[in-house]
DNA sequence: ACAAAGTATAAACTATGCTCTATGCTTTTA
DNA sequence: TAAAAGCATAGAGCATAGTTTATACTTTGT
């Protein structure tokens, strides 16, 4: 598929992807056939990281921390025991933000609770 | 206490803390009895302000939404609709990315998996 | 008393993550 | 076949959230 569509599976502007592209998070290839043109194609695995660096960037992972989300879990092929470490700091994180999460929904029912008792 | 105080017992810098300050989330008063200087007192209402703000920026909120959960908090006195339908907005936001969180986090333990599974 | 440390204000600078514009080529469509 | 739409590349521009620098005054410590 070309970015066009692409774009309109994922809700992604094309600017966008093409900037995570120029990132180097996803990549494109050129048909090599057609030399007209330099018309870049993505398959399937482009939704998969679309979709896993739409997911990580709500959670406020940097574009530099998902790019090495997306090695390790499509390239990597060998096992680093640092890689291991990162990963396991990075799920240490998203639990602490968890507790940040639970605590404002608190806070933001507990001013819903004293606008409406204001009425 | 003074900005470096308040600086220690938060955490934050005093860049930042003026930042904030500038923005209008928090607000510092000269002592008036003291006229050879203008250094700015704040009190223990400002910690808990910067509590908020560190907890809620963490959520992802910006700088501006955060004001306008402050303001409700410590300052409104009258309840409008429109406040509180914004916060109820403001709570299913959260309760979104708390599923975008599962989910980054279960890959995340996939990736650790995979990674220890190459070894 | 004087150097060091603290405070205030303003403005410039930086990083991140886009978003928009310009240019030029290719493909599609009426 | 000419206009419109799509694609690629490069670079400028923008918003957010700081951080750093410069300047000047005040307070504190020795």
């Amino acid at each position: 598929m070309l970015i066009n569509e692409l774009s309109k599976k994922t809700g992604l502007s094309i600017h966008t992807i093409r900037y995570y592209e120029n990132l180097g998070m996803i990549k494109g290839l050129a048909d090599e056939k057609v030399k007209s043109n330099n018309y870049k194609h993505y398959n399937n695995n482009t939704i998969e990281r679309l979709e896993i660096i739409i997911e990580a960037r709500e959670v406020g992972f940097t574009l530099a921390e998902i790019k090495k989300i997306l090695t390790s879990w499509f390239e990597t092929t060998e096992s680093k025991p640092e890689t291991l470490e990162l990963f396991h700091a990075k799920i240490k994180e998203i639990d602490d933000k968890m507790r940040y999460f639970k605590q404002t929904k608190r806070l933001l029912e507990k001013v819903c609770e004293k606008i409406q008792n204001n009425e």
